[in-house]
DNA sequence: CTTGACACTGACCGACCGGTCGGTCATAAT
DNA sequence: ATTATGACCGACCGGTCGGTCAGTGTCAAG
């Protein structure tokens, strides 16, 4: 016998007008449904409704997962740890991904979109487009700088896809997301383009700058913590920005 | 009951002018005292002499670990299989090292000496300045594109160091490992510089010139893989070291 | 030959891990 | 009230790991 599970299509929208359901609903993962749209009037006999967001709920594990793993480590972070963390028992954690790797290859997704979804709009309240793009570069370091976790976390991330790709089942749309990291750079610096304030030739050489720079970011930080310290991050970050501002830009 | 184990003085000389020692004295990791150099000439009541090169042995079985690190990370690697690879019984390995972190450094630093070392022999071959940087850089380069895992071993050194940076007394060498790669290249601009060929500020200019490579070199690399071989790698590399030798060296 | 320090070994240990599964509970439908 | 089901849980399982230790082999001194 084969169960088809539907996920009612207005659950989203009425857990969302209804987040902060009663203490303790909230505390067993229950969102409640409101009063007045009865679920029989949307659904067929053989559509049944889900009492959570599993989406949502989803979402929630991976992050606690993310922010336990940037602590310690991939290999380091246990099953129950991160249930711990996400306030669930183990067995649910298993309800929402098939296993660990899947967990972690979505924490990783996440990660990586609120990352970009960051980046992109921090550069969309910039007009200028070289006080945008040091913004970008400035604002990058200081993530890095105000909490070590956070490059500890990249490493972490790197050496997961590193290690899983021939994983491709999970870990292309990460790939993919690398992509979005560069585009957000080579807009910045075709707008710039295109108000006269950097002189490239054409979106090529754009795209290769962009390419280069996110990976100097993050070659540079690297570098620091694992020297221990030996340099001045930001002197070096200036040094490399100034090369790039007056001459590859101009 | 305390042990005062003192290696005997000349037991790296006598090792070093034996290295092919029988096969079955080999085998159990016992090298041979040449014959005519009694012992007994050279210590006094209190010394031991020790049938084998400790410190030899030592790094023996952290190159062997190194081998197996590389190819499969260092948390799934047991301590079994670098006993395996090593040729000892794990027991051993706890003679030479009190834990496998202390092992995995050990094992971080001679890998580093090694490439420090083959980055400063392979300089010293070539005279023109700017050759002999293009050729470090395209060295380096192939080393990572020959084969897959010497970029998973480097991230994975990374990942260690950073997640041990508390534990300061095996991994400080580490960490001044790195400020010798860096000398290497502030060497060849230094030198570039005294023949006229390149043209900097003073030998701090130098020093953020080489750190920047340096951290770029590892960023690009990590991002080629990460991203699943998205762009050209050799393209982006020639084109942050036109605008190197162009801009910044000229 | 005996002795004793040294070097080495792998069986063994307890801790822990990823993953499973039988069972509980709250709610919805009847 | 009863039944059905989605959601959740943690005890449990097979297996692995880092680390230990009692015992063996080796060699040189006595």
């Amino acid at each position: 016998m084969i169960h088809k599970h539907v996920l009612f299509p207005l659950a989203d929208i009425r857990a969302q007008s209804n987040p902060s359901s009663s203490l303790s609903l909230d505390k067993l993962g229950i969102l409640s449904i409101v009063e007045g749209f009865p679920p029989s009037l949307f659904r067929d006999f053989t559509m049944v409704a889900k009492l959570v967001n599993k989406d949502q709920k989803r979402r929630d594990i991976a992050q606690a997962a993310m922010g336990v793993f940037s602590e310690r480590g991939f290999d380091a972070t246990s099953m129950n740890l991160v249930a711990g963390a996400a306030g669930v028992g183990k067995g649910t954690i298993y309800e929402y991904f098939g296993s660990k790797d899947e967990m972690i290859a979505a924490a990783i997704l996440i990660w990586l979109e609120d990352i970009i979804e960051g980046a992109r709009s921090l550069s969309q309240r910039i007009e200028d487009p070289e006080l945008r793009l040091r913004t970008f570069v400035n604002e990058s370091m200081a993530e890095f700088t105000r909490d070590q976790s956070a490059i500890q976390t990249s490493i972490s991330v790197f050496q997961v896809v590193l290690s899983n790709l021939d994983n491709s089942q999970w870990f292309d749309p990460i790939q993919s997301a690398f992509k979005e990291t560069w585009r957000i750079i080579v807009q910045i610096i075709m707008d710039g383009h295109e108000k006269g304030v950097f002189n490239i030739h054409g979106q090529g050489e754009a795209e290769k700058i962009a390419i280069n720079l996110v990976a100097y970011l993050d070659g540079i930080c690297l570098h620091y913590y694992a020297s221990g310290g030996r340099f001045d991050l930001m002197t070096q970050v200036d040094h490399y920005m100034e090369y790039l501002l007056e001459s590859s830009l101009k």
